[in-house]
DNA sequence: AATCCACGGGAAGTGCCGGAAT
DNA sequence: ATTCCGGCACTTCCCGTGGATT
């Protein structure tokens, strides 16, 4: 824009990127070894060994938040064991479900089948068109034809609009529909709470084994950094750039899809300012952005009162720094304030406790519940988990 | 073919109230 | 004794569907 050389509309040559493409959000590490988590993986396939032996394998539960490995682990485990189970003679199938894409039934089942399906056999697996049941039909035929054993993956298990495909599949081989063919699923989720809210029957047979994933710490998120950064030209990273960032995304979430996002934006901000190297003010404006996004994509849906109770719990927050959790009550004083600002009718405390209680599900707060002690009463206490500041800035930036 | 309308289902929201906690 | 949580029944509003009418 003012350099001497502004005739240059475009920029001939990336002075930055080598390889951007290392830092998209779904790009897979192909070789080298998984940071950290080695506990789990062989904690997963421990669960799925029987399939070597052309037996059931265990179900699992793969809980922990975002961005800590999980369907990482899980893909890489269940590949692994395809290989294994090929030299021993057993066919073993994989079928990887995103259950955000795929939120209803019919959708996951018909994803199953057609990844399953292969050209060999004369079952043809429609887009659309057949019913739910007709697609269990022809799924319990494939993996009857095909397969040993099948492993099936369902990602974003607590996106589900029911647990109906759960009930069938946890049902399948006792009810008959399986003959020869023997079915493990790894369930994974991101909400600890998601358990509860599981049909009895389903959560005893679905979680045989349960594994939670800790947080990567800041030494993990600095190997993870390093192995990807190819993606920048040699030199262009300063030696301090990692250790800070992975230091900066280990203090907040742990968050490994974050940390790679960070360095990522810090990258952008360089290029966008011509500057040659990635410096590290540019990480701290990288992280302030990423922290932004993630929050947005957080509270992404909520109602426009959810939106004002969060408000108000950060308002408090800000206001009280040397307290941190709030009785509903006083949520709710605020909350009328906010509305007032807002110039809209405020919902009945009956409401504002099942919104907040929603926001406590999706983890934006966690609620404790008190008592006062003697004739005090009991009560709920509200805790932000994200930074009150940015909750404040996100939020008064949407309208 | 375009418009209308009745209908059902689901989400949002309210009020009531028994009961948990100390 | 006190606070307020959370289940329940109920209302209101919105939206997609599908059949009937113009």
């Amino acid at each position: 824009m003012s350099d001497a050389d502004s005739d240059e509309l475009f920029s001939r040559e990336d002075l930055i990127f080598a390889k951007k493409e290392l830092l998209e959000i779904n790009h897979l590490p192909t070789h080298g070894r998984i940071v950290g988590r080695d506990d789990e993986i062989s904690a997963l396939a421990n669960a799925l060994n029987p399939a070597l032996f052309n037996q059931s394998p265990s179900n699992v539960l793969l809980y922990g938040k975002t961005g800590t490995g999980k369907s990482l682990c899980a893909k890489h485990v269940s590949r692994r064991l395809v290989d294994e189970a090929d030299e021993e003679g057993v066919t073993v199938g994989v079928a990887y479900v995103d259950c955000a894409q795929d939120s209803t039934e019919t959708q996951a089942v018909q994803t199953i089948a057609s990844t399953t399906n292969t050209p060999d056999t004369d079952i043809s697996i429609p887009d659309k068109g057949i019913s739910t049941s007709t697609y269990y039909k022809r799924l319990w035929r494939i993996l009857d034809d095909l397969y040993d054993v099948v492993v099936i993956i369902l990602d974003e298990i607590d996106k589900l609009e029911n647990d109906d495909i759960l009930m069938q599949l946890s049902r399948a081989g006792e009810a008959g529909k399986l003959h020869n063919c023997k079915l493990g699923v790894i369930g994974i989720s991101n909400k600890i709470k998601y358990k509860d809210r599981m049909d009895e029957r389903v959560k005893s047979s679905l979680c045989e084994r349960e594994f939670v994933f800790p947080p990567y710490d800041a030494n993990q998120l600095r190997a993870i950094m390093e192995a990807r950064s190819d993606a920048f030209k040699q030199g262009v990273l300063e030696p301090g750039t990692i250790p800070l960032a992975a230091a900066q995304a280990a203090q907040e979430h742990g968050d490994a899809r974050k940390a790679i996002d960070i360095l990522r934006y810090a990258g952008e901000l360089a290029q966008a300012e011509n500057a040659e190297r990635v410096r590290e003010e540019y990480v701290k404006k990288a992280r302030e952005r990423a922290e932004n996004d993630r929050f947005r994509e957080l509270i992404r849906g909520a109602t426009p009162h959810s939106k004002y109770a969060l408000q108000a719990l950060a308002i408090l927050s800000l206001d009280n720094p040397d307290v941190d959790a709030f009785r509903t009550s006083r949520v709710y004083e605020v909350y009328e304030q906010v509305c007032r600002q807002m110039d809209s009718d405020p919902l009945s405390t009956r409401r504002v406790r099942d919104l907040l209680r929603e926001q406590a599900f999706l983890d934006v707060i966690e609620q404790a519940r008190q008592s006062g002690g003697s004739a005090e009463g009991s009560y709920t206490e509200h805790r932000l988990l994200e930074d009150p500041e940015v909750v404040k800035k996100v939020l008064v930036t949407e309208e």
